[in-house]
Formats: C-alpha cells, structure tokens, sequence
DNA sequence: AGTATACCCCGGTTCCCCACTGGGGTTTGC
DNA sequence: GCAAACCCCAGTGGGGAACCGGGGTATACT
C-alpha cells in the first residue's frame, strides 16, 4: 500500500514472501464498493469510490481501466456515468481480480541457457508455493469479501448501541 | 531473479502474485551446496557456489552474510576457509530461508488511521493467502531439495546411459 | 615473518518499477 | 452549450533490486 510519506493503509501489506501490493488492495476495495452497488444496477464513479476507500482517484483511474480492459468491469461515460461489475459478484474470484491487476510476466526465454538441476528444484517448489496461494484466491469471490463486510459492520453497529 | 541485460536464470522468478526473488532463489542454491556438501564437515567457498550455480559472487557474499547474521550458516575465515550449514539440512525449513533473505517489515503504524472494514477483509484474505504459502515453505527442508536435485541426476544419468 | 587465501564491512552504481500526478480529449445527460 | 465523468498518454520522484569495488582482517601455510 502507499509507502510515500503518508499513512500506510495496512499494516500487513509487506511482510515477508507474499506481498500484497498496492493496486491489488485497491482494486479489491473498489470491486468490493462495486459489489455492495450492483443490485442497483447504477454506475459508481470514481470519486465515490477513492473518496470512501482513501484511493488516490488518478490512480484508481489506472486501475479501473485494466480491469475494464480484462472485462471485470464496464464503464458508462459522461454525465451520470462510472463503473459497474460486468458479472455478478459472486462470480468473480479474487483470482480473477489479482491475476488481472499483477499481469504474467512473459514466456520462458527461449535462448535462455539451460538452468541447474537445483534451479529446477527449487523453481519446482515455488509452483508449489504459488499454487498454494492461488487456491486460496480462487475460493473466495467478491460476494465473500462483501458478506465479511457486512457481518463486520453488523458487530460495529451492535457494539455502538 | 537477474534481469539486466542478462538471461534469466528462472522463467518463473516473475509472475503473479507470488515472486520468487533472485536473493530468495540464490540463498537457496547456496543452501542446496552446502547441504550437499554438509557431509564432509569441510568448508565451501564462496566462488565454489557462485561457479556451480552462476551467482555472482559479490552479491552472493551479501546473501550469505545476511544468512550467517540468522545463525543459518557459519563462516571459516583464512585460507582453506569458506561457509558450512550450521543445522542438518534436514533441520532447515525453506520458510527458515526465505523469510531470513526477505525479511520482516516493521510493526503496524500506530498513529496510521484506522483501515476500513473493507480494508480489513482483504487483509484478512491476505493473511490466508499467505499462510498457505508459508505453509507449503514451512512443510520442505534443505534435505528434501537435496533429494529431488539427486533423484533428477539420477534420472538425467540413466538418459545419459 | 611474510604471503596468499577467503571472509568482513562499507559504500557505491544503474536501472526498473511503484505509487502516484497532470493535461487534455471525448462522450453523455441535462 | 456546458458540466460531469470516463479515456489516453505522459511524466515524476523515490526506493529497492541486482549488482560491483575497495580495502581491512583473520587464518593457514611456507
């Protein structure tokens, strides 16, 4: 998350081995905006979304613009306009959302001169690694994270009572 | 892993989510060498290693020396000096490693602004993300690399024959 | 005692990418 | 016609990755 002289977001957003950067934390907070707004079927604009997660607009801009291009959302210009879920919430893993905003690196180079059999080991594990932490993404989808949030706000209201 | 100008060693050392740096991926070939050379109880040097597994060596010193700091190798310095294991390869958890080479980030920011209940769904989903890929770190030893990278030369051996 | 070896420490370089910011064009609704 | 809101492109500053270099110190050997 922003680590330029301002308020880190999360605490959490870089330890070690698996870091959550920035545009995925964003992207996954407006997607979950997103989510909350699509029973209404009414377009969410940027500034709504930046203003209520904390997210420069510019940027999320960016962000929002991959995610169009990857077709997890669409947008509706001018007057009146914003961004809306193309799918429902519930299908839409965070798989899809975190993929789509990191990218892929490229294709195995093929001059490249052949690794040690260590390198291969060790590549080995990390699929193993990386396959780990993508299983957990695809279990959840945005519904889940929303469904969190609600229970989440339903014990805030409780304990402000 | 080595991106400047240079061929990669790894295909897979930049794709989604999950990385595996060039000091995460070294520090393990190291560790790979010295297991393999635990046996002996003789000390392997620093250009042993680097010649073996094309790390340059002057990088590979600081890997090393960051390692040494951990108490997950010890040095012999003089001549006839090098590094040695300071565990059984069998007592040395990937996770061990990896989280020693990419380290911890500091502690939450106490004066940061509370996060948004959405913000702490998705570092909750972090979390999990996170753990499994620890887990899958935690579940390997040096020793178990050290089999796969024999049973492969056994294998390329007998394709050799 | 001298010398070579090999680690130890500190500092530096280059490049890339992250996390932004800005300007202006185009579409849409009123 | 105008304001709102998305679209596209470019740019910036800082930090860190992936290195490299110089010189000090401990050790083994002759």
């Amino acid at each position: 998350m922003g680590n330029r002289g301002i308020l880190r977001l999360s605490p959490f957003s870089r330890t070690c081995i698996v870091d959550l950067s920035c545009k995925s934390e964003y992207a996954l907070l407006a997607l979950i905006e997103l989510s909350a707004h699509h029973a209404s079927g009414e377009p969410l604009q940027i500034r709504q979304i930046s203003a209520q997660q904390s997210i420069p607009d510019r940027y999320l801009e960016q962000l929002l613009a991959t995610l169009r291009r990857a077709g997890l959302v669409k947008s509706q210009r001018g007057a009146r306009g914003g961004y809306l879920l193309v799918r429902e919430p519930w299908k839409v893993s965070l798989y899809d959302v975190v993929s789509c905003i990191e990218g892929f690196e490229g294709q195995p180079d093929g001059d490249k001169s052949p690794a040690t059999s260590e390198a291969l080991v060790v590549q080995g594990v990390w699929g193993e690694v990386r396959q780990a932490a993508e299983a957990v993404l695809q279990r959840y989808t945005l519904q889940d994270l929303l469904d969190q949030r609600n229970a989440k706000q339903q014990i805030d209201i409780m304990y402000y009572i």
